[in-house]
DNA sequence: TTTATTAATCGTAACATTGCTATTAAACAA
DNA sequence: TTGTTTAATAGCAATGTTACGATTAATAAA
């Protein structure tokens, strides 16, 4: 938001937003699949993936880390990123009932 | 995107990111949960709900209106603005699968 | 120790988004 | 017609996002 109006949203509405924002770039969008699809990624795996800068794939993975959808552990000089199952749930928590206010409304 | 590295993305990545990032500002999070909840609505009501000045209300549906989520029937002076059922399911058969990827995968 | 490898951070340019005021357009009412 | 109401559009300022090259940091290998 450019201007600071936050307060005039509930929690729900800014967090449903916050999940949607990071998963509206098809970067993010991409990681997120990858790391699905093989379960584990170092991040240079990811940078030949996705066909974007390495500087760029570490700003993605920051803000993916960030809303705690992914973790990664260092090993040696590489890190390996992976989805963080439980917090991967928690956000289905929150963006499942508002994509389904067509069904529960 | 700011670089045009649309090429590079598959429809799919493309399509969930498009209508994530609609959903990814509260205005719209919350336009559209109070659609869902009086099925129907004028503009001007929404400019009371939300808070923000009618433009930028205005400026927020046609986002909506644009990837079909919403549809606008003029009567008289006043625009009434309702959930575009159909396509909210379309959207679903994008976006579930996409979030439900922790189960499936 | 020196060199190589890998990823994070810094700094910055290009571009996109948000929100407003002012204005316009369209329909209705007097 | 003239005025009123309602929403869309134009234009703009402030802010946020994206992507990259250059650099730094940290670990491993020679």
């Amino acid at each position: 938001m450019t201007i600071a109006k936050t307060e005039m949203y509930t929690s729900n509405q800014k967090e449903i937003a916050l999940f949607a924002k990071v998963f509206g770039h098809p970067a993010r969008v991409t990681i997120l699949q990858h790391l699905f699809e093989i379960d584990a990624c170092v991040c240079g795996d990811l940078v030949n993936e996705v066909g974007l800068a390495q500087p760029t794939i570490s700003q993605h993975l920051k803000e993916l880390k960030h809303l705690g959808l992914i973790k990664g552990k260092v090993e040696g000089t590489s890190v390996c990123y992976c989805i963080d199952k439980e917090n991967w749930s928690k956000m289905k928590d929150v963006m499942l009932p508002f994509l389904n206010l067509d069904i529960t409304k």
